[in-house]
RNA sequence: GGAGAGAUGGCCGAGCGGUUAAUGGCAACAGACUGUAAAUCUGUCGUACUACGUACUUCAUAGGUUCGAAUCCUAUUCUCUCCA
């Protein structure tokens, strides 16, 4: 991949793009940082946007410098929405940034990476340099913010520590002396404080390379665990097949572009073939599922995705297996799917068998009061099964 | 410190004393359809049950007024605006 590809495909916007051509011309090693917030531990299919670049950094011979967001995990984002999350102990922190790592490095490569954590600067940091660094910021210089502004013009809370959020992560830059950083388009603002930092501070400031934000499933909403619409990379190659699946069309091509590494000029070749209508997006769909998997597990995993989901959802077959259920203390059918997760509340279950939802051997259920015997097959919606045991 | 506005179900957002378990939208779930868990259409969507009904618990929190309150009053907590 030269250098032109590396810096265009499944990337925004670089800044500024010719000084970083250049010094990647010239053969500079340079330290790429990122930066994450252990509040959640989940990779999913969004991150992989970026991983996947650092890791083409990587094999052209730069080092990732990793940053574990102990710190700023306490302040939560202020980029997307205004919740303020819950304060986590330093344990859960902890425990998250170890779970993220190990799905970090499924993707990056951990000998060319360099991980720092923010309390190694933080840590014994006091409140003469908080206020020193505090110092080199204004108000009108975040609420340029599009986010901030937003929220400021339509008289929504902002939180004093989200402005401190921004500025913790342009020290970073500092401290570990970023030559470029990476991020999702929505961190622009905090991307472009860290080169402003480092140049009040005596540094050169950082490039930024910025990669688009993968939308979810919902094809609307970006991908993100708290909206509910992610494909995590952890998921079972069935679950990750599945919910590909469940993309809306619109998105094959997007997806393809950003997260795999097909050639683009395949990809043009697919557009057509898909606006001209001569080829079923499923196909597409299908290869781009198969793709992931591949990428996250290997090729046999995507097979048996490819066959779980021919099973149990084209041909509505049965899936080989079957979880069991300890049945013994449920009186009724709703009963066992209340206990067994499937339905929220007993209103939820007698809904689920009145729309005509639950299968129970094979039998649409039509009255909640059905005898069950030891090994049945309940079977509730589209592909939620289990066995009962008496 | 002073003056004002506001807090409604997972989210957005109506309602401003009784046909209100609370319009509408989104999300979610089910069904139909489909070569996709796409799209589209229909339905459901507080909890429980001896169920076309009944009971209980909901409209920031705690009290109060009233035959009756999400709607009025008081206190508390939180948010926003303006003044200083």
């Amino acid at each position: 991949m030269d250098i032109e590809e590396l810096l265009t495909r499944g990337i925004s916007e670089v800044i500024v793009k010719e000084d970083l051509k250049k010094r990647m011309e010239k053969g500079e090693i340079l330290r790429i940082k990122e930066g994450f917030d252990p509040s959640s531990a989940d990779i999913h299919l969004g991150h992989m946007v970026g991983l996947r670049k650092l890791r083409q950094f990587q094999e052209m011979g730069h080092k990732v410098v990793l940053i574990v967001g102990d710190w700023t995990a306490q302040i939560g984002d202020p980029s997307g929405r205004s919740a303020t999350r819950p304060v986590l102990t330093a344990e859960q922190v902890r425990a998250n940034a170890q779970t993220y790592m190990e799905q970090f490095f499924t993707i990056v490569d951990k000998d060319k990476t360099e991980v720092k954590w923010q309390s190694e600067w933080y840590g014994n940091f006091n409140l003469s340099e908080v206020l020193k660094l505090a110092g080199k910021f204004t108000i009108a210089q975040f609420l340029q913010r599009d986010d901030f502004k937003k929220r400021y013009d339509a008289n929504l809370p902002i939180s004093v520590t989200e402005f401190i959020y921004p500025m913790l992560q342009a020290y970073d830059s500092v401290m570990v002396k970023a030559d470029v950083e990476f991020g999702g388009n929505d961190q622009k603002f905090n991307l472009l404080v860290g080169r402003q930092l480092q140049e009040q501070m005596g540094q050169r400031p950082q490039n930024i390379v910025m990669t688009p934000l993968l939308v979810g499933t919902d094809g609307v909403h970006k991908m993100s665990k708290s909206l509910g619409n992610y494909i995590g990379v952890t998921e079972s190659p069935e679950q990750i097949y599945g919910k590909v699946m469940s993309i809306p069309d619109s998105l094959i091509m997007n997806y393809f572009e950003l997260i795999t590494d097909v050639p683009q000029k395949d990809l043009d070749d697919m557009k057509k073939d898909l606006e001209s209508g001569s080829v079923n997006p499923m196909t597409y769909k299908k290869d781009l599922a198969k793709n992931i998997i591949t990428q996250l597990y290997d090729s046999a995993a995507a097979d048996e995705g490819e066959t779980y989901f021919k099973k149990t959802v084209q041909n509505k077959e049965i899936p080989d297996e079957i979880p069991d259920f300890d049945a013994r203390n449920c009186a009724n059918i709703s009963q066992i799917m209340v206990n067994a997760g499937f339905a929220k509340s007993m209103g939820e279950a007698r809904r689920l068998i009145q729309q005509g939802g639950v299968e129970l051997a094979g039998e649409k259920v039509t009255d909640p009061a059905v005898s069950f015997k030891n090994g049945d097959l309940l079977k509730v919606g589209k592909r939620r099964y289990l066995k009962i045991n008496l």
